[in-house]
DNA sequence: CCCCTGTTATTTTTT
DNA sequence: ATAACAGGGG
């Protein structure tokens, strides 16, 4: 208890110790938020409150990680409850998919999949798209679901045009996904928000369980959140939650910000504890940040300090272009680290957009620092590993027409447009999933015996295949690219390089498969192997271990804390970006997202723009963001600003070249060379390559998966400890050496552990295979 | 039916 | 820049 309670301040204290009843955390950036959660929770368990009672509810995995890794040096194996909101209404439908018209094998998909199940949604909807598109009645139907607006609820509504005709594709779309037996990411809340309202028995009963509830970023809540936690404290209010409304960046979700604001007036008797001191950064940076975010309205006033020393000022700094701004950030961390001062892992660079990120690739290649992107989505996304979890979602759920769609004629079985049209007829006539449609195939006149042929083929390999369902997911992967032959079928597509890296994905892929077997024992399944996957999320890839330099979006930054940090692209048009510049509201929004950015920072931060920058594959002009003349710069390092002055803050378009710049921008005199992060006074040597140089750009070769570039799909779920496996270097496609055949190329890699076994195809023609842990095999040179 | 090629739209942010 | 899509030859 005494560890528990000690070296907290007056507030954290009472914020910890209010267990009984609602509580609202106001904290700041850097204000001990999750120390004081996690030692509320702790506490709780101190005071004998069993850990099933208690649910923590996070933004991301990583979140919810990092809270139960802190948890286990207070409180050693109390099964705390943590994990998103995503995950814990999956797990909640899961038990009571029923209640709610599924069963409870069903898949989430995600947003594409949904994309296809939408596109089916509108055609059988008959609405007319000419005045608008998929993904706007995709946007607005996401709208409604956060607003937790069913479509019987929005009949008769008065509507706008658009959302008339969303409306209608919304009823179609429930209907197309019930069939398919698949929720998208939205109904993982709202099903379950309507599970509970329709439920009282039901809700009273989880109410009871989930009697001490926590809620994380409070303030990027939407309607569908806050229902369903409100509804699980009703009986039991004891509910606690933190958020700062300052760091609220997801409104375009539906996250509303009045969930936060208006707290005090939902629940009765509220404790409400602001942390307002600041633990993280210099004066320096919280003068920028506080400056900056006191020219937003809708905010609740609050006095950010810190006892922290002064560091160096805030540097503010212009480059020509992207590729500039890339390689001296770069640089500055090459000699950073070369002096010893900072590690790779201390540096964080952040950006409005992921495709801002892509330039730094070649630049922390050039200077050789390890980078990580933080893009956990992207692996996933991937052509290859799509196709092979389709054929997963479509074993755990027969129903799920898109992975049908997908895998159908993949590897290509002859089976094409027409034939997949014929089936989805019958498929919609009878309101059967796909699968079964194929399975009646031969009713279906309008396809000639050769086809129904081709399709029955299809259907008893998928039946062979979901005989071994029950086999450990890595085992069915394997099965099921034996038996589809999708790994040769990549391997005779292969002609170029990028394709050598597909097979590799497809490995990589069984590793995390193998990974999440590994980890979860004897509750490992295949549906939980997918929901996994489905509910990664972008920040969850972040990795603190690999002392990496962390290049990601400023959504994906939130929580996380660096020492030296660069906001880059901080350019009219990019940020505030120039689809929120419609409302104050989005644009306030915008501020709280650099914001967000320049608070993560500990003792030095760089903010930069570019005058040019490459954009959808021609440059640009750029002007600086209307935010830059909202900070102290009297207080910053402003390094080449010559255009920063009070005027000339049109949209951009009226920006161009000719104005003022000065002609001889010499890189060498000026003082980008010699800037100092007032570390001390040694001169920063500039990178060999000019920008626009030859030297730049030219750099080809994209870093491998798994080596310095992005984080693997292993590596992103996992979780503990993993000891590697034998010969884990050897992928299908390595080229290896072996004493008596010479070099060759690996064709498949099975088996685990001990067993390990590579598939070698020689270049002498000889195939043979290897258990690694025996094989005299190499790697070959080249 | 498959595959190749040229055209078009598309991009903010994410579970 | 890149992916999704359409249209035509094989």
């Amino acid at each position: 208890m005494d560890a528990i309670l000690r070296d907290l301040t007056e507030a954290q204290r009472s914020a910890v110790t209010h267990i009984h009843g609602p509580q609202l955390i106001l904290a700041g950036p850097g204000s001990g938020k999750t120390r004081v959660v996690t030692h509320r929770i702790a506490f709780m368990l101190a005071q004998g409150i069993p850990a099933w009672n208690i649910t923590a509810l996070t933004f991301t995995n990583k979140a919810a990680d990092e809270m139960r890794k802190r948890i286990d040096r207070l409180a050693p194996g109390q099964p705390v409850w943590m994990g998103t909101f995503h995950r814990f209404c999956a797990q909640l439908l899961r038990r009571h998919a029923s209640l709610v018209g599924l069963k409870e094998n069903y898949s989430i998909l995600d947003t594409s999949d949904s994309k296809q199940i939408l596109k089916r949604a509108i055609e059988v909807a008959k609405v007319s798209t000419s005045h608008t598109s998929p993904e706007k009645i995709g946007a607005t139907i996401s709208r409604f679901k956060n607003r937790l607006a069913l479509p019987e609820t929005l009949e008769g509504q008065s509507l706008g045009a658009n959302e008339h005709v969303a409306s209608r594709v919304y009823a179609a779309y429930q209907q197309q996904l019930l069939i398919a037996n698949a929720v998208d990411f939205d109904d993982l809340l709202l099903h379950a928000a309507c599970m509970l309202r329709d439920n009282p028995d039901l809700r009273a009963d989880l109410d009871l369980k989930h009697r001490y509830i926590m809620v994380d970023e409070y303030q990027d809540t939407n309607l569908a959140q806050y229902a369903i936690v409100r509804s699980l404290s009703i009986d039991n209010p004891n509910l606690s939650v933190t958020g700062d409304p300052d760091q609220s960046i997801y409104g375009w979700r539906g996250a509303d910000i009045s969930n936060i604001l208006g707290f005090e007036k939902d629940y009765s008797d509220v404790q409400i504890v602001r942390l307002e001191e600041n633990y993280r950064s210099t004066p320096e940076i919280l003068h920028v940040a506080d400056t900056l975010i006191r020219n937003n309205s809708r905010r609740k006033d609050k006095h950010l300090f810190t006892n922290n020393p002064s560091g160096p000022p805030v540097t503010l700094r212009m480059y020509l272009d992207g590729y500039q701004e890339a390689d001296d950030i770069a640089a500055q961390v090459a000699m950073n680290v070369g002096r010893g001062e900072i590690r790779p892992g201390d540096v964080a660079i952040f950006c409005r957009m992921n495709s801002l990120t892509r330039v730094f690739e070649h630049a922390f290649n050039a200077h050789a620092i390890p980078y990580q992107i933080v893009n956990g989505t992207e692996f996933y996304q991937r052509k290859e590993v799509k196709d092979v979890l389709a054929y997963l979602h479509l074993l755990n759920n027969p129903g799920n027409d898109v992975a049908f769609a997908r895998v159908i004629n993949v590897p290509t079985r002859g089976i094409g447009a027409k034939t997949l049209k014929d089936l989805t007829a019958h498929a919609d006539r009878y309101r059967m999933p796909l699968l079964e449609a194929a399975r009646e195939v031969h009713a279906i006149k309008s396809l000639s015996a050769r086809y129904q042929k081709k399709v029955t083929d299809f259907v008893e390999m998928y039946d062979e295949l979901a005989a071994h369902a029950m086999l450990p997911v890595p085992d069915l992967l394997g099965l099921l690219l034996d038996m589809t032959k999708y790994r040769e079928y990549l391997q005779t597509m292969a002609d170029d390089e990028a394709d050598n890296d597909r097979v590799a994905n497809v490995d990589e892929l069984v590793s995390a498969a193998t990974d999440y077997d590994d980890r979860h024992q004897d509750e490992a399944s295949l549906e939980g192997f997918l929901e996994q996957v489905a509910l990664v999320s972008d920040s969850d890839a972040w990795d603190d271990a690999g002392d990496r330099v962390s290049i990601m979006t400023l959504h994906a930054a939130k929580g996380l804390e660096f020492p030296h940090v660069y906001v880059i692209a901080v350019e009219a048009r990019l940020l505030p970006h120039e689809r929120s510049m419609n409302s104050d509201a989005e644009l306030e929004e915008e501020r709280r997202l650099l914001f967000v950015g320049i608070t993560r920072a500990e003792r030095y931060l760089q903010l930069s723009y570019t005058r040019q920058r490459m954009f959808r594959g021609s440059h640009s002009p750029m002007a600086p963001s209307s935010f830059l003349v909202e900070l102290p710069r009297d207080t910053m390092n402003l390094v080449n600003t010559p255009d920063l002055v009070d005027q000339c803050y049109g949209g951009g378009d009226d920006y161009n070249q000719d104005m003022g710049y000065p002609d001889s921008w010499d890189i060498e005199d000026e003082s980008l060379a010699t800037e100092k992060l007032g570390l001390d006074d040694e001169i920063c040597q500039l990178p060999d390559e000019q920008p626009g140089g030859d030297g730049i750009g030219v750099v080809k070769e994209r870093p491998t998966l798994g080596i310095v570039g992005i984080k693997t799909a292993a590596e992103m779920l996992q979780r503990r400890d993993s000891g590697s496996l034998p010969g884990e270097t050897f992928r299908a496609g390595s080229r290896v050496s072996h004493p008596k055949y010479g070099e060759g190329q690996i064709l498949t890699i099975s088996g685990r552990a001990d067993k390990r076994t590579a598939k070698v195809r020689f270049d002498i023609g000889h195939i043979q295979s290897f258990i690694l842990k025996f094989a005299p095999l190499e790697m070959a040179k080249s």
